[in-house]
DNA sequence: CTATAATGTGACCAGCAGGTCATATGACCT
DNA sequence: AGGTCATATGACCTGCTGGTCACATTATAG
């Protein structure tokens, strides 16, 4: 956690501070960001630095932080199209409206993503915590699937939101380093291919765990 | 690549230097791969190790060649248990005779992996011709599969491969970060949960590719 | 105004990084 | 024997790292 004197900051100075980091993680990652730059980029001493954070792990689980706020505003200001969606309708519509959420924070999501997909597995604990959130969420969002009969009840819950988390890291990861390299990112994440692309790879997905392990049964 | 002087090495020697590598590799990545650590782990100087490679990226493209043609003699070795396989379940044999490759070898793999998977995007252009080799060769296969009518030709070729991709390397991960946790790597493998498991995992990614495009269109 | 507390600062430190190079060693040839 | 050439060595260089700390500045209170 950042110590007090950072919070008591004004928030202009906390943001330019907060995106050069960004900035610096989305760059370089984690075990390779520099203080010193991030330090030079943000117009602060390194005095400074340290009297608002205890490292810059601090920096980047702050981060952290701040985007699970940011996204839970997001989430709320947004509205499921149809109040009838099965499952699998609402989990394709948080993945498009996560990835809608990205495209309007792009360098801070490169930059969490770039940290947790890359380096997350060997920091072990310290972000294991954050990774955990998603994965108990799909676990709830699956079981009660189940209760409405939409999954088949023999289908193995945790192989299920494995699937699911892979598909969306895939999905992430894919729209992060395809869109990047576009000139207009938004423009091409709303073309159709993009979103025909992604939901093509969600629709295997579904029509694979739809009928999962009866069908698994029978084929042995 | 490796200089000459490297080439010249007795085997026992360079196997020493290799294996030093490959732990570092796999210890820190190779951006936090130290070059000092490496010497002092293989005995050599300094001096010599800028006698035998450019530097520490040269190393690890050298491992990958390595790896390379030790999974080529692997797979040399081994015998699909038929002959009359489609294209599915030869992926799937492949997908298990690779695990067993990297059992045999665990410690390459995961230096390897962690580079590729953690720092490969970002390296660019330097690693992304290995990447591409897998992409190659899964395309050719789901080609060849859609001429024999195991896959529907309708389907998206470039969407197949990113999709089979997608999920050899969620398997590798899973074996990787699952398997070394163990304390008999081998037995855990050869489990039947294990197994079942990623049988279940290619079950429905298969399930799904098999029928992908003519469903989906009907499906909108 | 003074006294006190909070915040800001950058020179400075030890440690390690990648990389160089003058020199030493020793195998092989004439 | 002397000469040549590939190989081996580790002290040394510069540059950057994360982190500290004595001091300067500013805000608050009496």
């Amino acid at each position: 956690m950042p110590k007090q004197t950072f919070l008591n900051l004004p928030e202009e100075k906390r943001e330019t501070i907060i995106n050069a980091a960004v900035d610096e993680f989305a760059e370089y990652g984690l075990e390779n960001a520099s203080t010193n730059r991030i330090v030079k980029n943000s117009g602060i001493a390194k005095g400074s630095f340290y009297q608002y954070f205890e490292d810059k792990q601090d920096v980047f689980t702050h981060l952290l932080d701040v985007i699970e706020q940011k996204e839970l505003e997001f989430f709320k200001d947004q509205h499921p199209p149809n109040n009838n969606m099965d499952t699998f309708q609402y989990y394709r519509w948080m993945v498009k409206t996560g990835m809608e959420f990205g495209l309007a924070h792009p360098r801070m999501i490169q930059a969490a993503w770039r940290v947790l997909l890359g380096e997350g597995f060997y920091y072990g604990k310290n972000l294991a915590g954050y990774r955990q959130k998603t994965t108990q969420a799909l676990t709830t969002m699956i079981t009660q699937a189940m209760e409405r009969g939409e999954v088949d009840p023999s289908v193995d819950v945790e192989l299920a939101v494995m699937i699911m988390e892979t598909w969306s890291n895939a999905i992430t990861t894919y729209v992060l380093n395809e869109g990047l390299k576009q000139k207009d990112v938004l423009k091409w994440m709303r073309a159709r291919k993009t979103q025909e692309t992604i939901d093509k790879l969600l629709y295997v997905m579904e029509y694979g765990l739809r009928k999962t392990e009866s069908e698994f049964v029978k084929s042995f």
